[in-house]
DNA sequence: CACTTCCCCTGCAAGC
DNA sequence: TGCTTGCAGGGGAAGT
C-alpha cells in the first residue's frame, strides 16, 4: 500500500539509478486503465530525453526530463517500481543468478541509452496510473492535490481540518487536503495522536490538531527511516522490503492487544476503509 | 460544494 | 484437494 513514505523511498532509490540517463527504449503493456497517456504518446513525449530528476507530490513520482517535460508515476495499491535486478533469484540455492522472463504485471519498460539497469513498472492490480506531460503543462489530478503532507503548517492544516464535518479518518484521506496519508499512517497518526478516527473533524481542538499534525509528519518520518510499510507488494528498487509494518501500532493488529493500554485494537469499516483504533486511548 | 457510495482489478486466504 | 467467496484499497465517478 504505497504512501507518502513508500513513494518517498521508492524516489530517494530510483533517483540515484536514472538521474542523467536518457531514455532510450519503451515497452508498455496493453492495459487501457493504467495508461493516461497513451502508450503511443508516451513514446514520443519520453524517447530521447534525460532524466534530470525525480521528485514527489503526495503520492506521485515525477520524473523531470531535460526538455521540461514530466513522467508521472503513482503507484495505486500494488505498483512497484523495480529494476532488472529485482527479477534476478537463485535458480537452486546457491546457484547462479538468472534473470527469470519479466511477468505479465510488467505495464512499462524504460531502457536507458548506457549499459545500465532497466527500470521496469510492475502493477498486478492495474490501481497505478502512468501520464507523461510536456513542457509548462500540468494535468487535474496534480493540481488538484493539496500541500505535501511532509510541507503543510499548523495554521493550514488546523484550518483546512476545521472546516470539514467528516470523520477526521476520511478527512486526512482526502488527498485534496493533504497530499500523502493513505490508511495505514491515517490510523497510525490518530493513535499516535490519541484522537478516535470516527471523531467529526470540525470537532477537534487547536491542541487536537496540532497533536495530530505532529503525528502524522512523525510517523511518516520514521516510516521514511525505516524504508517504508512492506504488507503485501510494496518492494524497494532492488526488491527488499521495507521495515515499518513491525512498528505499527494500531493497523493489521486488530484483536491484539494495544501497546500503550493493553486493550484489544478494534477495527471498524469507514469510508469504505478499514480503520483500526485503541477504543481507550484514544478519544 | 460537501459528503457518501460504488466500482475498478488481482492475489490470496478462508471456508466448504 | 479444488472450488467458491470475500477481502484488501487509492481514488475517480456518480449519486445524495
Amino acid at each position: 500500500v504505497p504512501e507518502l513514505p513508500e513513494v518517498e523511498v521508492t524516489r530517494r532509490r530510483v533517483a540515484p539509478l536514472v538521474v542523467g540517463r536518457t531514455i532510450a527504449e519503451i515497452t508498455t503493456s496493453a492495459s487501457r486503465r493504467l495508461f493516461l497517456t497513451p502508450p503511443s504518446r508516451l513514446r514520443q513525449q519520453l524517447l530521447g530525453r534525460r532524466v534530470d530528476a525525480v521528485e514527489r507530490l503526495g503520492k506521485y513520482l515525477l520524473f523531470r526530463l531535460h526538455d521540461g517535460g514530466r513522467l508521472c508515476v503513482h503507484l495505486g495499491m500494488t505498483g512497484q517500481l523495480v529494476t532488472s535486478n529485482a527479477f534476478e533469484r537463485p535458480c537452486t540455492p546457491g546457484g547462479t543468478r538468472r534473470r527469470t522472463a519479466p511477468d505479465r504485471h510488467i505495464h512499462l519498460e524504460l531502457g536507458f541509452a548506457d549499459t545500465g539497469p532497466t527500470l521496469f513498472f510492475r502493477d498486478p492490480r492495474q490501481f497505478g496510473r502512468v501520464l507523461g506531460l510536456t513542457a509548462g503543462h500540468s494535468h487535474l489530478r496534480l493540481e488538484r492535490l493539496g500541500p505535501d503532507a511532509l510541507a503543510i503548517g499548523l495554521g493550514e492544516f488546523a484550518s483546512r481540518v476545521r472546516a470539514r464535518r467528516a470523520p477526521i479518518k476520511a478527512v486526512l484521506l482526502d488527498q485534496k487536503l493533504l497530499a500523502g496519508v493513505g490508511n495505514i499512517y491515517a490510523d497510525e497518526a490518530l493513535f499516535l495522536a490519541r484522537v478516535l478516527p470516527t471523531r467529526r473533524a470540525c470537532r477537534l481542538t487547536r491542541e487536537d490538531s496540532r497533536r495530530l499534525l505532529s503525528a502524522v509528519q512523525g510517523v511518516l518520518r520514521r516510516a521514511i527511516r525505516a524504508g517504508g510499510t512492506t504488507v503485501s507488494d510494496f518492494v524497494h528498487p532492488d526488491g527488499s522490503d521495507g521495515g515499518f509494518q513491525r512498528r505499527c501500532r494500531v493497523y493489521g493488529r486488530e484483536g491484539q492487544g494495544c501497546t500503550r493500554c493493553g486493550t484489544p485494537i478494534r477495527r471498524v469499516v469507514l469510508a469504505q476503509r478499514s480503520a483500526h483504533f485503541c477504543p481507550r486511548c484514544q478519544q
